[in-house]
DNA sequence: CACAAACTGTCATGCTGTGACAGTTGTCGT
DNA sequence: ACGACAACTGTCACAGCATGACAGTTTGTG
């Protein structure tokens, strides 16, 4: 009765309901009822993601993601708990992918460094549609954030979420202790403001740039030089990019 | 404390009546309706602190708030367009004070240099009640970002509104055209994040400090410095900090 | 005083998010 | 296979946020 799945694109995410770590559960042996729940799941972050790109977000109610999918709004809640909650699904899984790839990195990259090439290739590797990134889907939330507020208000928060452990993380790279240390802090909070720019100069239009790694790249590679540039009055006018 | 900035502040109207035009602002005998509005919001923004420190954010609702101040919740939103909008109004006086400071530093000082003067600086005021602006709803407002997600978000997603007009700023003081150059974009974001880094380590108390402004001028140190730190295994252990 | 404009209250409406209860379905033990 | 049990879902109901429309009141002006 409910063949409402032939239309999902395959992008088999295996984004865990309430797993706030990133738990890669593959539910070999979950039974039936869990993979039930999980292809209702997969089918409601399609029917979301597509009527916001269709109607955009604050048009596309709860109800008719529902509907699209057959269940009842209160079903949806069940598994989000809000609308925005949909999209973070997407963030989470990006988050992982640099969090591994950067811990791959060579122990003689400063972390700056690690993170810039970590994060970078990743980008690239899902602009290219691999590993199972749908590039589009990439694409309809940058355009998300930029027409709706609660999108991007909603992306800030969760990534300042996801702040607390990339600080944990860097802390342990640098090998200090970061109840005593700001200095991992600093960067776990200068990296995710860079995303964040990189997000806007591309949502805004302020860069022409065909690639999003482009200008993330060149982003990270001017927080690895230091930032601290000199007045103009100051400074003699050196060559800027 | 009630008239905290009763002369000049920008104010934050709901959509459709924008702040540009600050002429109400000089004018003094605005007449009897403009007063008794002026009050009313005054009177809102109180209400709203107060009910928020006393029940938490959540469980205060806009019906409550307009009631303290016996005027309908409908009325309430014809001064706020939400519920954040009523905190986010003593973030925008913050900011504008860093803003006018920033501004006042001499021409010598590298850019974070002088951020991170006018910041501390205004912050310690602050602290210290000077400028009229009120060290209880300062802490209040900490408390509330700490315990709901929803003010935290708004206030992230505020910030990185008042992130582009920081760019602009930055970007004159370094003498560099902001749509070619994407220094002054990497700085503003990260004076940005620097901020919330404070904010986070007093919230979160990974830290023990007095004040607000010895944290946030510590982060600001060590933006000045460079972050690219080495790796623990490529790093002597010298001395941190 | 009369008029226009602005401000406010009341009513009505839509959407979000949650709680409670009952019905259905999957899981497990026997 | 059968029944007990847990989990999932739908329906109903409700509180709260936010907005639109309309009418009544206050204020500023000629």
């Amino acid at each position: 009765m409910k063949e409402l799945l032939a239309g999902a694109s395959n992008v088999g995410y295996p984004a865990g309901m309430e797993a706030t770590t990133a738990v890669q559960a593959c539910s070999p042996l979950a039974g039936r009822r869990e993979r039930k729940k999980q292809r209702t799941r997969e089918a409601l972050v399609d029917s979301a993601f597509q009527l916001f790109a269709e109607k955009g977000f604050e048009a596309t109610t709860v109800e008719e993601i529902a509907d699209a999918v057959d269940v009842s709004s209160r079903t949806f809640f069940r598994y989000f708990a809000s609308k925005e909650d949909v999209l973070r699904t997407f963030q989470d899984e990006q988050f992982g992918a640099v969090k591994a790839a950067f811990s791959a990195r060579p122990s003689d990259e400063p972390v700056i460094t690690a993170v810039h090439h970590a994060a970078v290739s990743m980008i690239r590797a899902c602009e290219d549609g691999a590993f199972g990134f749908d590039p589009e889907r990439f694409g309809c939330l940058r355009q998300l954030m930029e027409s709706s507020p609660a999108v991007f208000g909603s992306s800030l928060e969760h990534g300042q979420k996801k702040h607390a452990e990339m600080t944990h993380i860097i802390a342990e790279r640098m090998g200090v202790d970061p109840t005593t240390d700001l200095r991992p802090h600093v960067v776990a909070s200068a990296i995710n403001s860079v995303f964040h720019t990189a997000f806007e100069l591309l949502s805004s239009g302020t860069v022409k740039v065909d690639r999003f790694s482009d200008v993330l790249s060149e982003l990270f590679a001017l927080l690895e030089d230091g930032i601290n540039y000199p007045a103009a009055a100051a400074a003699s006018p050196s060559s800027s990019g």
